[in-house]
DNA sequence: GAGACTCTGTCACCCGGGCGACAGTTCGGG
DNA sequence: CCCGAACTGTCGCCCGGGTGACAGAGTCTC
């Protein structure tokens, strides 16, 4: 498979995870990577599969999700272009924690295990790196946890919903932020393992606050303040 | 504070955070370490925090928690002689994520900081070690993500009892599995975020399936094959 | 061994949110 | 422009589990 080292730099220059990077390290990652490409709903890995690499998303969007023992599927997140994931299995060695699968047609940047391994073996420095990476997942659960735990369903979503704005969101003219994913509520109740009905019945009631604005498959955030404080417990109903 | 070393070398080296180490890493970071002690119920840190260190617990134990809004506690992790935890804020410089109060008198190692990092800035073969902690906090992190996601209270019973007799647990002659710690109902409902009328009927349920046996304020674990299954989620009630 | 404290069993009542269902709306492709 | 597919709004019913409350049992202390 051809390597596109052009729009490969791009993307290892973009993202945060990379950013930091001294420029022939950034090199040396288009040097190791691979080229993979997925149709629509392809399925890259499952949960207790052998890890093969590190990934790096080029283009289309990559779903990251759990299955429940009944089909029910818990949607943990939604990697864009420029986002790395699969980085846990290459340090601890042990197999795939979550499901991935190509939403759209979807390239992805591969960066094989062995390669991965012998480039931080060579270049320590780029420990520290990783570790930031990992503690943020780790705090990101966290948040997720207390929120399962202490939130009642409309605080849960508006935790959701704060998120998918500072990850996915851009800020409109007019001061909304417009969340860019395609979002039906069967994919809002997904993430926060509630029932579509549900949803919509409390995305109706921050729209009546004035809270977001909804559309066909998408979400506008308008007061972030309000819904922050939803999230945070202020069942201010 | 005076330390003892006997003791502090003996806790570094039956971690097995610390136990793959070399002997002489285990002897800096004795050098290192400071000791605290903390009466019953003292607060040692609480979310939100500056970091001050990383600690290594000696005696006594520390209750890991969150505080949601409403005053409700999420009870994380109970860390014995031998645990070492507050590693995240050494790595991404940010405070602390959750509160750790004592439990009984507990004596702690500390080792600030600025000398911890200083320590893995020496020597860098000392990162894998830690990038497997944190990935090892990763995956337990996503189990129980997915057992409040997935599992009805039974199951998310089943799945923190199979968890606590694996970290906690002491085989008896007669194959019973015993938790070493104090636990009472309601200190069960605040790990699975349940309440404890509830935590107090599932147990009968489960004691009456032969499946555990109960005493006042104790928990053996008799079926470790059974609550396996449930909290997989096979829900053959 | 008496009293106090902690833990446990078990009520009756209530409610958030799941479940199933169906009609109405929007969108995209031929 | 029309049809089918995807998405949304909204019912009524039901149930797991929360709430509050109280009595009984176990344990510890002096």
């Amino acid at each position: 498979m051809q390597i596109d080292k052009q729009a490969a730099t791009r993307l290892i220059e973009a993202s945060e995870w990379f950013r930091e990077l001294p420029a022939d390290v950034v090199q040396q990652l288009v040097t190791l990577a691979r080229m993979k490409t997925l149709g629509d709903g392809a399925r890259l890995f499952a949960r207790g599969d052998e890890a093969d690499g590190f990934y790096g998303v080029m283009r289309g969007q990559v779903r990251i999700s759990s299955l429940g023992a009944d089909g029910r599927e818990l949607l943990v997140a939604m990697f864009e272009p420029g986002a790395w994931f699969g980085e846990i299995s290459m340090f601890d060695d042990l197999p795939r924690t979550h499901d991935a699968t190509a939403q759209g047609d979807v390239e992805l940047l591969l960066i094989p295990k062995p390669a991965f391994r012998r480039l931080l073996a060579d270049d320590p420095s780029l420990y520290p790196h990783f570790m930031r990476m990992l503690c943020r997942k780790l705090r990101r659960s966290f948040g997720y946890i207390d929120s399962a735990a202490f939130l009642p369903l409309k605080g849960r979503l508006a935790y959701r919903l704060v998120e998918l704005a500072s990850l996915h969101g851009q800020r409109q003219p007019d001061g909304a932020i417009t969340i860019g994913l395609h979002l039906p509520q069967e994919e809002l109740a997904r993430m926060i393992s509630a029932t579509r009905p549900s949803v919509s019945r409390v995305l109706k009631a921050l729209e009546a606050e004035g809270s977001i604005a909804l559309a066909y498959g998408r979400v506008s955030v308008l007061d972030l303040e309000r819904l922050q404080a939803l999230a945070d417990g202020e069942d201010s109903d």
